[in-house]
RNA sequence: GGCGUGGUGGCCGAGUGGUUUAAGGCAGCGGUCUUGAAAACCGCCGAACGGGUAACCGUUCCGUGAGUUCGAAUCUCACCCACGCCGCCA
């Protein structure tokens, strides 16, 4: 949620942030934004006057009644005003409501080190790992999966529709122990506390960290009790703390969740789609972050390397991405994409996403901490990362590990997990 | 799903129409005392929004929303949530 007084302080270098991320519609929004903000003081202030006399002159009332005075020529201009009241009370608080729904529709202010432009201009940090090389023709994920039997494209669409696999038997396990991996590297390596969340939550959560309002065509509903199926664990994890004013000794907390993600991913089909690039339902560990402001860039460092962790212990050439300013999600003010290499399919893919969101979620979700004991409550900054997203990671792991006879080679780390250390195809 | 009970500040808990500025307690903070600590005693101790250079002032908030009233934590209606019992069920 952007910051409304901020924004009435100076208006100027929030559009000049805001119109960095190249979207012609939120400098008019903005622009309705100011000036409903000054019709709904104005509004407030009328309001609130008369109700001050009304206060004082109720007291008054209560005052003679006690002393046994007569009070009626003061409960008739009462009366009257009472319905004045009530009028200028509906039209601050009908203005209020308008201006929150329109506030929540701008996003957040980008990061002044994100880079101007769109898409072409994300920039790369930064590599690790080198790409794999064969000396026969490496085969596609789909096809690898199709011959090792470890997943069902086909009948995930039967049961259910497009986009939707079903993973089976040494396949499966591999889900299995690539979710136990992840979640014993952060637990155990990086100090996160690990969370079973709910895979459905309510429209104030998904208000709380951006879904909502703009983006509910990319949500799947539960109609019959109006609750949504989780994009990710960043949604029921950030919003554990929602209303709340935590305690500053507290901060960092920091939580790790293994969830499916659910996405509708409506209007994405064709290319970049095949096999398990793009999928409605899958697999991921997430790792959530709520910590004090000023900590909150050292925090993004930190995060992020995490998230990297992961693909360098299972052995996969990654690189960091930094998103610019019109590339950059709704809630984010800065994000860092890690691309796994994918030797199959020889193209980069999207495997985990690391972001911090200033105060935009916590203002949304009213996520607060007291600095010390008596202190006005801050808002918390918050922070996510992919730590990693299992599809695509399984993708790079297959493909860039295939061996000439058809076999995959599962990495060290893994072994442990998946209690085999090659993958074989079929008889 | 049915019936019942309840939802008050960080926590417990009093309060059934008018100085509620929400009693009291716990926790927390400051002080007195003490070599230090504890105990005891004294004081402070919610949030949001608006106005004001500031000191400060105003408004709202007792699960949520809508009513009744000059005035609502308190009365009415609807909804949500928790707990108990019954029903159904992994």
């Amino acid at each position: 949620m952007i910051d409304l007084k901020r924004l009435r302080q100076e208006p100027e270098a929030v559009r000049a942030a805001l119109a960095r991320r190249g979207d012609a519609g939120v400098d008019a929004l903005v622009g309705r934004l100011l000036s409903l903000d000054r019709e709904r003081r104005e509004a407030l202030l009328r309001s609130e006057t008369l109700k001050a006399e009304r206060n004082a002159a109720s007291e008054e009332v209560a005052r003679r009644k006690k002393a046994g005075e007569a009070a009626d020529e003061l409960l008739v201009a009462l009366k009257a005003s009472a319905e004045d009241a009530r009028t200028l009370d509906a039209a601050a608080r009908e203005l209020d409501q308008r201006l929150e729904a329109e506030a929540l529709q701008v996003p957040n202010l980008p990061h002044a080190a994100v880079p101007d432009g769109g898409a072409d201009a994300n920039r790369v940090l930064r590599q690790w790992g080198d790409k794999p090389t064969f000396d026969f023709a490496p085969r596609p994920h789909w096809e690898l999966g199709e011959s090792l039997g470890l997943f069902d494209l086909a009948r995930g669409a039967k049961v259910t529709g497009s986009g939707f696999p079903v993973f089976t038997g040494a396949g499966a396990r591999l889900v299995r122990a690539l979710a136990n991996f992840m979640l014993d590297l952060h637990t155990g390596e990086h100090g996160y506390t690990e969370i079973a969340p709910p895979f459905l939550v309510n429209r104030q959560s998904m208000t709380g960290t951006g879904q909502l309002p703009k983006f509910e065509d990319e949500l799947y509903l539960a109609g019959a009790d109006d609750l949504f199926l989780v994009p990710t664990a960043e949604v029921p994890v950030t919003n554990l703390h929602r209303d709340e004013i935590l305690d500053s000794t507290a901060l960092p907390l920091s939580y790790v969740a293994w969830t499916p993600c659910f996405r509708r991913e409506a209007g994405a089909h064709g290319k970049d789609t095949r096999g398990l690039i793009r999928v409605h339902q899958f697999d991921k560990v997430e790792l959530v972050r709520l910590v004090r402001p000023e900590t909150s860039e050292a925090e993004h460092e930190l995060i992020c390397r995490h998230a990297e962790t992961v693909l360098e212990q299972l052995g996969i050439p990654y690189r960091v991405l930094e998103l610019a300013a019109g590339d950059t999600g709704f809630a984010a003010a800065r994000t860092w994409d890690l691309e796994v290499w994918a030797g199959g399919v020889a193209t980069w893919l999207e495997a985990s996403s690391a972001s911090t969101f200033t105060d935009f979620q916590a203002r949304r979700a009213s996520i607060r901490f007291r600095a010390a004991p008596g202190e006005k409550p801050e808002f918390v900054h918050t922070l996510n990362a992919s730590g990693v997203a299992f599809p695509r990671t399984i993708v790079a792991l297959l493909e860039n590990n295939q061996q000439a006879d058809g076999s995959v080679r599962v990495p060290d780390e893994l072994v442990p997990y998946f209690g085999r250390d090659r993958l074989t195809p079929r008889a």
